[in-house]
DNA sequence: ATGCCCACTATGAGTGGA
């Protein structure tokens, strides 16, 4: 079984080479987010052709989630538990959906801007209720993982340079807190394995040459429970999809199980 | 070669991304 994520950076700009990867890589599960579109706008109707079930949970302009399942989506779940609103507004951030019989949730965790910023506050408020919703979701003998945008450089070594990091968000003690609180819940970070250079970076900004330098950072994580990771046959950083025309500034990350 | 911001809304410039 294949799972993988991918923030696409808008699902209508993305569309011709989300159906191409996805026609290449054969997930069976992917998790997408900044779609970028709305519920009725999704193109359900491509996805389908190519055997893809969709659960999506977007409003337009900004953020967006979905899970893609062509093994079965059941008990899809829109928001997490108490999850906080910014200016007024409950932002369509976290989807999940078990697809034979792994509980998966796609999330896009808020940016925060830099440290001090109201976006900053919401951005930890709202890892809060992402692990009050792994802690309502605990189950050890079913699989589990979150997968998506977390927005944070788990360590200094996940940024191609941290001396350029003095004052960001991305790499504070708080927003690495949260991950470690996610741990402590019984979460392990999948690594994956960079196809190429030492480090497996999964975002790089569009400008400077960032992607030919390889000045990425790996910011879309994958979250699992023991049963999850105990199944994990291999993992790695698409960086193909990175390249080329028209690509979205993320790579995908993809997981194989066994079975 | 991996190649020097992109996507959105709206119609030009502002916002968000990280």
């Amino acid at each position: 079984m294949r799972i993988a994520t991918w923030n696409v950076n808008s699902i209508s700009a993305r569309l011709p080479r989300l159906l191409a990867w996805l026609s290449s890589a054969q997930p069976d599960v992917l998790c997408l987010q900044e779609l970028k579109c709305a519920d009725d706008a999704f193109p359900r109707d491509q996805v389908g052709e190519l055997g893809y079930a969709v659960a999506c949970h977007g409003s337009g302009r900004w953020s967006g989630v979905a899970v893609l399942s062509r093994v079965g989506l059941d008990d899809v779940t829109r928001g997490l538990v108490d999850q906080p609103a910014y200016e007024g507004v409950v932002e369509p951030r976290a989807v999940g959906a078990t697809c034979a019989g792994v509980r998966v949730w796609s999330v896009y965790v808020p940016n925060g801007r830099e440290p001090g910023h109201p976006h900053y506050a919401y951005k930890l408020r709202w890892l809060e209720a992402l692990h009050a919703t792994v802690l309502a979701e605990a189950d050890p003998n079913r699989p589990f993982a979150l997968l998506g945008d977390f927005n944070i450089a788990p360590t200094d070594d996940d940024v191609w340079d941290i001396s350029l990091f003095t004052n960001s968000t991305h790499v504070t003690d708080a927003e690495r807190k949260a991950l470690a609180v996610l741990r402590d819940a019984g979460l392990t970070d999948v690594v994956p394995r960079p196809l190429k250079y030492d480090r497996p970076f999964t975002y790089w900004d569009y400008r400077q040459l960032a992607f030919p330098k390889n000045n990425g950072m790996r910011i879309d994580l994958v979250y699992a429970n023991q049963r999850f990771t105990d199944a994990v046959r291999d993992a790695y950083v698409d960086r193909e999809a990175r390249k080329g025309k028209a690509p979205s500034d993320h790579a995908p990350v993809v997981v194989d199980l066994h079975g």
